[in-house]
DNA sequence: AGCAATTTTTTTGAAGATCAAATTAAATAA
DNA sequence: TTATTTAATTTGATCTTCAAAAAAATTGCT
């Protein structure tokens, strides 16, 4: 199947055409008109007249034929891509020691990456917004481009976000509950603005560039300080009602168990978390200095029984977790995401084994778990995937009215 | 919001108005065009085409005006409602001890109830084809029907079911594994049958008939033997990749935890599903005979420190279990479904309270938890919705080519 | 070269479907 | 009776999609 979306939202019926016309370039990365028609059900005459639509707005271009190795007979396919030069946009991730801003263009070629330091983790919303302007310049400045060429940009944040209103329940990063973050920003700044979790962000990078690209149901799993995760529906992520749902972390594996930073026992989080890990490590080495992760890691792998021992039931929990993940969601792809370190231990073949042996057995095949490996530019990458979807539909939008 | 469905998968554009025109006269019970169009977004010109349709074809029917209480000007608005009589529709439910059978009109009005006992609650896939022909032909004798008369039949059962191939992948109640249940029961009898796991047809019929009839996205718990659950995402119940997910009652609660029938440890249903609870009884009370679960409940109920125990923890587990599923789908609405026996423990005041503070807080008000109390005939009712559907869907369908 | 064969893309014209606006229908209020 | 109000239907224009036909751009074969 092809990687076409189909979010019949409230739209003309002609909007729903282009934009699965859209996605399904998009996820092909070139493709022609003949293949886009027998992937989506939609006829070549209507594909013809969608593409030259999106043609003459710019968001698509042709490709000049070059390669005339499967030489066949026939009229030579034309093959179509989106238009890299039709839109720049900024994905940033906020975390606890700097933004991370990346610039890519509506291909999703990366144009330019920056790092912009925190002064302090916590800060008021007003400092973030201002945060976030410095950090769009300093990018901007890098590509040698000025920041109202930026046609939108998405915001990864940790914590509880309601994505559909770009309304921050509450994050880790603010010193305030209740931010309109996004009013807050499209209001400074003149370009429209996505905020979302940042676990999302990984799910939708997934979905457009990433192991879900061809998927229209999977879920993702994210590590870093914390545990999230992304689910995706039929093509589109599920939010939840108040738009705070997936939340992995604070899934309860332990009756009355160990004390999370949400303030709740037993929370998975609190097992498998970066300050978990470390609390663990702390108070098991006696009065030992924080010790770092990576220090932790290296004792295991050295051998250290008691290192072993700590990352043993983080692996344990985590399985337990991910079983009940796919027990309630019945997923075709379960994709794991993060850093190499944590992959010796979290996403080790033990783990995942123990995860299938808790998993409700058919005779059927399992759920395919993936791992995938994403450099430090993960989050942003999102980030910006985010915008490039919002932008996309903005545009396909925009094309209905502006046409006379 | 309308309850109106807003299934726009490979349908018609007019296929797609004419379900949602149909939903919502069996959403509203009765109402007429002008609210229709409003409710639906649907043009009053378009509303009136279609119903003519619906009219025509049988499906629906005028209401004689009669209450001019609220007499306003006007012309007076014509109620249409749906035609019970256009189909005769049967459910039933597979348990251990017998199979309940319910035929109901396309109202979903009751036409008769039937009990078939089982000879053994384990059977092979012929004797249970048979099985179901004998229940509905003593269902059919009690109204006075014939087994002809019957559009379609729901069949519940509980296990793993892949609904969209009415294939049960295991069933406590058959002898084998991977039965094409679904397509035995449509060549030996004249009818579409539509299987599916228990929980799921709970869903249904609270989608239809019940609490969930006016909301897009919610979720059904239901607590028999084991603990089941429905999940309905943007008015579909969501089934996952191989047709079994929700399989709430084997998410672990416990690392390690106690032994489930499942074969693996720590599930829920082996803390809450009665056959847990008897077990614990049995264990606790020592060489006692088998003891039944009322009497359990009742020694509770008079203060016995070991039976509050027993179902204190069962509550505690059960909490855990829902605030997991909550934290992961943040759902508008969660239906408790069951019989009045487990409501004083597991659907306690105490043991929500619990839930609710196992939830991820936001300032933003908590998913609505409902009680739903369900007589006998709950399960078969659910059949018999979900056989509605299914024969609301292939008639609708069916309209488009029959019109020459 | 020239023509047949093949494959992709575009054009054309017919068939539906929806909807705004106009019209008709059926009541009450004055 | 006549005006007013509300509901339902009809009408005609607009918009989409698609099958079929035509055009375009190749290769294969003689």
């Amino acid at each position: 199947m092809a990687g076409a979306a189909r979010a019949t939202h409230g739209m003309e019926q002609r909007e729903v055409g282009r934009q699965q016309v859209f996605d399904t370039i998009r996820a092909a990365g070139r493709i022609a008109r003949i293949d886009i028609a027998r992937q989506t059900s939609v006829s070549p005459a209507t594909v013809t007249a969608i593409t030259s639509e999106l043609l003459a707005a710019g968001l698509i271009e042709e490709i000049v034929p070059e390669d005339r190795e499967g030489a066949k007979r026939g009229r030579p396919r034309v093959a179509l891509k989106i238009r890299g030069a039709a839109h720049l946009l900024a994905g940033l991730k906020i975390a606890d020691r700097a933004v991370t801003v990346i610039l890519v263009d509506f291909e999703g070629q990366t144009v330019a990456e920056y790092d912009q330091p925190l002064p302090h983790p916590v800060m008021s919303p007003a400092e973030m917004v201002g945060l976030v302007e410095a950090a769009l310049d300093g990018a901007c400045k890098l590509a040698g481009r000025s920041r109202t060429e930026i046609s939108g940009a998405g915001v990864g944040l940790s914590g509880l976000i309601d994505a559909r209103n770009n309304f921050v329940h509450w994050s880790p990063n603010l010193d305030a509950r209740n931010v309109h973050l996004g009013r807050m920003l499209s209001e400074a700044l003149p370009c429209p603005f996505f905020i979302d979790n940042d676990a999302n962000l990984v799910a939708k990078a997934e979905q457009l560039f990433g192991e879900g690209r061809n998927t229209s149901d999977f879920i993702v799993i994210t590590i870093e300080m914390g545990v999230g995760m992304g689910i995706v529906i039929d093509n589109r992520i599920y939010r939840g009602e108040r738009g705070c749902g997936a939340e992995f972390g604070h899934t309860k594996v332990q009756l009355d168990g160990a004390l999370c930073r949400c303030g709740q026992r037993g929370c998975l989080e609190a097992y498998v978390g970066d300050y978990a890990l470390l609390r663990e490590a702390n108070i098991r080495s006696g009065a030992a200095p924080e010790e770092d992760l990576s220090r932790l890691y290296a004792r295991a792998r050295r051998g250290d029984a008691m290192a072993q021992s700590i990352l043993d039931r983080a692996g344990r929990m985590f399985a337990m977790g991910l079983a009940n993940v796919i027990n309630i969601f019945d997923p075709k792809l379960v994709i794991l995401s993060g850093e190499q370190m944590a992959y010796d231990f979290l996403y080790s073949e033990a783990v995942l084994a123990r995860v299938r042996a808790s998993v409700v057995q058919v005779d059927a095949p399992l759920p395919e778990i993936r791992i995938h490996e994403w450099g430090d530019l993960m989050w942003a990458k999102g980030a910006a995937a985010y915008a490039m979807e919002g932008v996309s539909a903005l545009t396909i939008k925009g094309l209905a009215t502006n046409e006379a």
